[in-house]
Parts: structure tokens; sequence; C-alpha cells
DNA sequence: GTCTATAGGTGGATAGAC
DNA sequence: GTCTATCCACCTATAGAC
């Protein structure tokens, strides 16, 4: 039996939780909620995910995977470092006009009161993410499809803190506008289209 | 009887609670941990914050006046446009410092979780905060302490975006030296110093 | 794998003595 | 104003039948 069979329950259960945590953040949703809308009841899910720690480190691992899978996608549709920018933003745009803050951002919001193992998942979707960013934001100044000073690890760092605090703004706004209008003046800073 | 001894006990309080928020959350704190803190046994709070949802209101608006003031004395000491941008940047450094995350940064994580009075009081404090701060930048422009492209408004949503997202993720690693690097290249793109 | 039932704890909030 | 005592809803988690 092929795993996404296998696991079809566990990745309903994931696909709910994840959103109520993008929305309600880790402290503000319980297995009831989940419950509810996966169509089982509260017990039942234990049976997938134990304890809640447990299940919040899986929905940080899937993010993270399924993240880095639309970065390699990204990469191999091809094009100029500056298009490859703007498919990486829009992943976050994406996320926001679906009414959802980053997961990772959320729960670096919650951090200080995540269990230990998910406090790690967290910084190291950071570091992916800002590492992948990185190579990105080099190889668009050797082709000079970006300008910019300073390492492009410490951009990289910028531009996802700047990202993750447009998402969260912008939502208490309901106002993704909000959102494009950062995007824009981060693009602007980095070179002519 | 003076206001501030009046209420004495009901600051005590909104410290203790302020702390919390700006640690764990609207939704990561209770009566139970206030209620320890402040020494004093949980129903007496309720004597002075009837609800959660009231004792919320009430964080956030002492956290706005409090800002204010913060930034209304920076207009008093006076300066250029460039040193006042640095004061205003120090207020989130310090917050930042103290390991906590700013208030409203905080509950807009929370925004959608929260009664609707406190939501409503969460995006007036950036609005108020941003008009602040792109009044600086506009005079910044007009005596050419600071450069900057677009409107100042825009600008200066752009930059309390960046410096919320800074603090939320540099908060995650216990690293204030990346809020720092943030912060650098922010005033970078503002012209020579 | 999903169910019912329930344990054991904590949440916000109230009543009434002092 | 602060206390003890208590309510009831909800929380995470477990036991055991099916």
């Amino acid at each position: 039996m092929p795993p996404a069979r296998r696991d079809a329950t566990a990745n309903r259960i994931l696909d709910v939780a994840e959103r109520l945590v993008q929305v309600h953040g880790f402290n503000g949703f319980s297995y009831a909620d989940v419950s509810a809308k996966v169509r089982i009841r509260k017990a039942s899910l234990h049976y997938h995910f134990p304890t809640k720690a447990g299940l919040g480190v899986a929905l940080v691992a899937r993010y993270r995977a399924a993240f880095l899978e639309a970065l390699a996608d990204i990469d191999r549709r091809g094009g100029d470092a500056r298009s490859k920018l703007a498919s990486y933003v829009e992943l976050y745009a994406s996320v926001l006009r679906r009414r959802r803050m980053c997961l990772c951002g959320m729960l670096a919001a919650d951090f200080e009161t995540l269990p230990k193992p998910m406090r790690d998942s967290v910084t190291e979707f950071f570091d992916a993410n800002e590492a992948w960013l990185a190579k990105l934001l080099e190889s668009g100044r050797k082709t000079r499809a970006l300008t910019f000073r300073g390492s492009a690890a410490d951009l990289a760092t910028f531009l996802v803190s700047a990202l993750e605090g447009a998402m969260l703004i912008a939502r208490s706004y309901r106002d993704v506008g909000r959102f494009d209008a950062v995007v824009k003046r981060l693009l602007n800073e980095l070179g002519p289209a």
C-alpha cells in the first residue's frame, strides 16, 4: 500500500491542524477543533498523533518539506534570478491570500511556549529558507540581475524578516495590498527590473 | 488620592500581564500565571479586570500611550531626522533585549483569536505608530537628512513591517545581532549617515 | 482505526465572607 | 480589595470495546 494512501487520514489531520495553527496559533487550537473539521472523534486523533507536541513537530516537518520542494520547483523552472525572486515572494503572498500567516512565522510568535523539539524545527526552517535564498541572491549578483551591498546571507535574513513582518501586519489589516507594497519596495531596492 | 497610587495594584497587574503577553502571547498566559507573579489570588484579579478581554484592551491602551509618549520624548529631545530615527529603532531594540516581542506585533499573530475591541486597538496602534514615523520621514526628506523613493507613508509601513519581522525572528534565535543586522541595512538604504 | 467514556487538570469567571 | 470556595466549560490524554 502506497504511503500516500496509508497515511491519508494523518494527512487530512495535518491539513486541518496546519490551517488552524496558521490562523490561530499553536496555543489557539485544540484537538476538538481538529476533530470537528476532520469529522473524526477527538480520541481517534491520538491514534495518529499521540501528543500535541508530536503533531506540532510533524506539522513543521511537512511544512518545511513542502516549502523546500516549492523552492526546488522554482529552480527547476529556470529563469533569471529576478524572476525566481518574484516566484519566491509569491509563495508568501499565496499564503497570505488564504488569510494565513506563514506557519513558522506564527510559531516564532509562539516560540517561548513551544516544546523544545518544535523550537528546533522552527529555526531549522528559517535556516534552510535563508540558505536557499542566499544562494539565489549570490547567483543573481554574479549575473548582474540583482544589485545589493553586503553579504547575500545578510540580505537573505533581511528579506525573510521583512516578508514575515509584512505578512504578520497585513493579515491584521486584512489587506494584501499592504504586503504587496512592501514587496514592491524590497524588489525596487535590488536594482532595476 | 493621585491616580498613580489609586491604581497601583492595577498597574502591577498590567506590568506582569504585559510581559506575559509579549513573551507567551495572549492565548499563552492565564490569570493563574498573573496571580503567581503579582502575589494576589486569581479571584482578586477579577476585581481589577473582570474579564480577560478587558484586561487585553487595557494592556494595549497603556502600551500605545507609553509608546506614543516615548515618541513625543524623541521629538522633545530634538536632533536631526536621522538621529531621531535611530532613537525610534532603539525603542524596538530595547524591547527585544528584554527577550520580548512588541506587544502589538505579538497580538497581530494572535489577531484572529482576539475579541473585537482588542483587534481594533491593535491596528490603531500601528496606525498611530506609522503616522508619527511618516511625519519624521517626510521632514527628514525635506532637510535632506534622509533620502528615499516613494511616499513617506509607504516607507513607514515598510519600516514597521521589517522591524516587527526582525524582532519576531531574532527572538526565536535569541540573537539580538540578527535584529541589529536588519536595522543596519534599513538605515543604509536611507542615505549616508 | 475509530468509537464511547472518562480521567485529571486547567481555563475564565462568580458568590459571598471578611 | 482580597480572600476561600466553587462552577462549569474545555483541555490533553488514556482505557478498552468494537
